[in-house]
RNA sequence: GGAGAGGUGGGUGAGUGGCUUAAACCAGCGGUUUGCUAAACCGCCAUACCGGGUUAACUGGUAUCGAGAGUUCAAAUCUCUCCCUCUCCGCCA
């Protein structure tokens, strides 16, 4: 979420930072709370301070063997006090957060504004599809028809979206995610394999909880949670800790299966390998200097598309629009690849700057 | 899953109810001195939040000793629940 104090200095940009997502505007009503909130931190701090001291006065009192019945009617009186203000101060912050992770993340001023898919701009292109003579199947019909995934016996084993992948099919998700792993490494990144269950804090800190609980599988004897992307996991490796700016860059790159529910999907969305329960990802995550997060964000876009380029796959690089932009995202690019069966392009990678809205 | 021992600033580690403002040492930072990869000595050295202050230097307060709740005028210290680490036992597709 976004620091309380930037959202007191500037109201107005995060005002407009929800209008061009089209989210609820409650920055005044946090604001409000906000105020309140600090008056009783205050008051309740002063009793505090008046509650350590007149007990240090009790156990002196006592020490010297003297009456310290005033004294302890004094105490009764200010933890009274003190207990009305704490449970005031409690509702008051449960309200100041609740808010809070209703406001998105503020869109970079070079992000297009607008509503839908059709305002993304093409921000370029590269290669062009080949020129063939015949009409190409779409693949689900050539992994059938090569053997090199099974459907069906996926759905016998566990159910609609677990493809198995079997013979040269197998071999080529390997071949892919140690490719996508070896250029990375070339790059510089550090290779992680991360548990692929997180807990609740950790599915909170990237912003799949509270509200995302149905996209994900949960294990729910052990409150875990599958992670659905290895953003999960990677992201979390340094919650609650500092990071000493010489070390930055930190850069990981890792492959993990992502398991998502997907409920809801249907039509050609669904079909084949379109949108699984179960797919392979390479994920590369950095951490950078707030002053350099958007070259970065250019040199990962730059890495993304190497890998495409050295694959010959042609593909365009959209610049999405301020709602198609995810909650947490500043900026964002999706690498979208041409798929000559199904004559349409396919996503096949997503490039985003979250700034520090996952730092808290 | 069972039994036992533990969890304290960056590290080691003292502290069993108020005399702790969490000792001491190590590491780190700044300085003094000495004729040389070094030593000695002095000083500084946790974080977050709420104030004051010129959005400064600095300064007042609160909270934090694995997490949470409780007992008490007062908790690192006592009680309960949970998490984690270590040792042993059990289970183990």
């Amino acid at each position: 979420m976004l620091d309380i104090k930037f959202i007191r200095e500037h109201p107005d940009l995060v005002k407009d930072g929800i209008r061009k997502k089209g989210e609820t505007d409650r920055v005044d009503e946090l604001l409000g709370f906000d105020v309140k909130r600090r008056d009783l931190i205050q008051r309740g701090e002063q009793l505090k301070s008046r509650r350590n001291t007149v007990s240090d006065e009790i156990g002196k009192l006592k020490r010297e063997k003297k009456d310290a019945a005033p004294a302890l009617a004094e105490m009764e009186d200010v933890k009274k006090q003190i207990k009305t203000i704490d449970d005031e101060l409690k509702l008051v912050d449960e309200s100041v957060s609740a808010i809070m992770l209703t406001i998105p993340n503020i869109p970079h001023p070079s992000v297009p504004e607008g509503n839908t898919p059709a305002d993304n701009v093409e921000f370029s292109k590269w290669g062009e599809p080949p020129v063939i003579d015949f009409a190409p199947k779409p693949h689900w019909e050539l992994v059938e028809k090569l053997g090199i995934i099974d459907f069906e016996r996926g759905v016998k084993i566990t159910g609609a979206g677990f493809p198995i992948y079997k013979g040269q099919g197998a071999k080529l998700q390997r071949a892919l995610i140690n490719f996508f792993l070896d250029q990375a490494s070339e790059h510089g990144y550090t290779e992680i394999e991360p548990p692929l269950m997180v807990n609740a804090a950790s599915a909170t800190g990237t912003g799949q909880l509270p509200d995302k609980e149905d996209l994900m599988y949960v294990a729910t004897k052990d409150e875990l949670y599958l992670i659905p992307t290895a953003e999960v996991p990677v992201t979390n490796i340094h919650r609650d800790e500092i990071l000493v700016e010489s070390n930055l860059p930190v850069k990981y790159c890792g492959y993990t299966p992502c398991f998502r529910r997907e409920a809801g999907s249907y039509g050609k969305d669904v079909r084949g390998l379109n949108r699984l329960h179960q797919f392979d990802k390479v994920e590369l995550v950095k951490y950078v200097h707030p002053g350099t997060s958007y070259n970065e964000l250019e040199s990962l876009r730059a890495d993304a598309e190497s890998l495409l380029q050295k694959l010959g796959l042609p593909y365009r690089v959209l610049l999405m629009c301020t709602r198609d932009m995810g909650f947490t995202q500043t900026k964002k690019y999706d690498l979208e690849v041409w798929s000559m069966g199904q004559k349409r392009w396919l996503e096949v990678s997503s490039i985003s700057n979250f700034e520090a809205f996952q730092a808290r």
